[in-house]
Parts: C-alpha cells; sequence; structure tokens
DNA sequence: TCAATATTCAACCATTTGGTTGACGAACCC
DNA sequence: GGGTTCGTCAACCAAATGGTTGAATATTGA
C-alpha cells in the first residue's frame, strides 16, 4: 500500500508524465502521438509510459504495431484519500483544474 | 506552478516523509521527537524535514535550542486540485483514511 | 519480398536521491 | 566555565532517475 502512493506520488512528480496524462484525458493515443509534443526521444518517453504503467496510471494495449495507451483515473484514489485527509479541500472548482492545466501544457 | 507540483509530488513519494506527514497531524513536534520513531540517523531525518519545508508541506520555526515542525496543509492545495481533476473521486471516508495512515506506520 | 513504420531494448552517461559519519555552532543547565 | 543537548553542515557513497544513441523486433503495405 505504502509501496503504491511510493510509485503513484513518483509518477506523478515529472512535468511530463503529468503532460502525458493530461493529454490522454482527452482521448486514448498511439505511443508515437504521445511523443509528438515533447523535445525529447520515442525512447524517453517509452520509458515515461512504462513508469505509468507500472503505477497503473494508464494502461497499453497493442494493436497491431500500435500500441495504444489508456489513462486509468481509478489509480488515483489511493494517493487522493491520503491528501484529503490531510485538510478539508474545497470541492472540485474545474475552472480552476483547466487553469492549472493550461499553465503545465504552455510549459 | 508546474514546478510546484514537480516538488509537492516528489515530497511526498517518500514513505519516511509521509510517516512524518502524518505525525504532525497530531500536533507540532520538535526535530529530535519527529526522528525518534525512524531507524536511520537525525541529520537523515533532518534532510527529509529540508525537502517537506522547501515542499511548503511544513513549516519549521527555531524556540531556544528546538525546532518546532508544523504541518501546512494548505501546500496540498495545488495538487488535490490536480489530482481530483482526474476523476470524480468519493467523498472523503474519513475511515479509509485512517486505515490507511495505520498500514503505513506500521511498515 | 522489401522497405517503412511503431516501439522497445541495451548500453551508456550525468545528475539527483537517500543514506552515512564526524565535526561544528547554539542554547541550556549545573 | 564546561559539559550536554539540539540540530545542521560537509564530505562521501551507492543506487535510482532521466536522458541519449544505435540496434533489434514486429507489423504493415506496396
Amino acid at each position: 500500500m505504502s509501496q503504491t502512493l511510493d510509485t503513484t506520488f513518483a509518477a506523478l512528480s515529472d512535468p511530463t508524465r503529468r503532460a502525458i496524462l493530461s493529454m490522454l484525458l482527452e482521448d486514448d493515443m498511439a505511443v508515437t502521438d504521445v511523443a509528438e509534443p515533447f523535445e525529447m526521444s520515442l525512447a524517453a518517453v517509452s520509458k515515461h509510459l512504462g513508469i505509468l504503467t507500472k503505477a497503473g496510471l494508464i494502461s497499453q494495449e497493442k494493436r497491431g504495431r500500435v500500441k495504444w495507451c489508456k489513462l486509468e483515473p481509478d489509480a488515483l484514489n489511493g494517493a487522493s484519500i491520503w491528501m484529503q485527509g490531510f485538510g478539508q479541500f474545497e470541492e472540485l472548482d474545474m475552472d480552476a483544474f483547466e487553469r492549472f492545466l493550461a499553465v503545465e501544457l504552455e510549459g
């Protein structure tokens, strides 16, 4: 359990990986398409996807020669419960969330 | 902002640091008392406290020769908003949270 | 069949991380 | 003043992290 929180939070601590999760919020994507906006090698993105997969935050399914990446938001439940214990956070403000994502994605 | 999420999630990815935060949920503590339950040097715990302080998750105030550590739960707001955007998580279940902490603390 | 596409693997590298130890500076108490 | 307690600093170490490149593996399409 503590192991799970370790890997979940560690996976979320990298901006590239958080950006990938945000992208997958829109729709499932192939590895090559996930990698496209990033200024790093495909192999590096593939590693990030491996870390996200190991953390359970995404799943990958190969169809033909392309591997599809899918967000698995339930993997955040444990971490969310843990965090919420530390304060009564405001109700989810969807506008605030989208502002967050906007700032994150523009770098 | 993204910088903040980096340091927040990175700070939370270590089990010792999460345990420290849980301890501080009870009450403010001196550095030596924070270190007591851990099987590592005081210097190591001091480093962890430095990381938590830099992430804004705790604050430290020196009174006399003892330095008091205080939880700063508001520092979790940003991360919480970010996470909640990925799924409509259940309402906070305090029992679930306490079970989490129990498992974490017993190792 | 053969070239192109999609993805990973393996080896390598620099930096960061989490820990150690020993010395040090401040504050307290006898 | 001198020993004790509180906490950090500095130097060091092993292991993990995030990136690179080049070769390898599948699958597709002409």
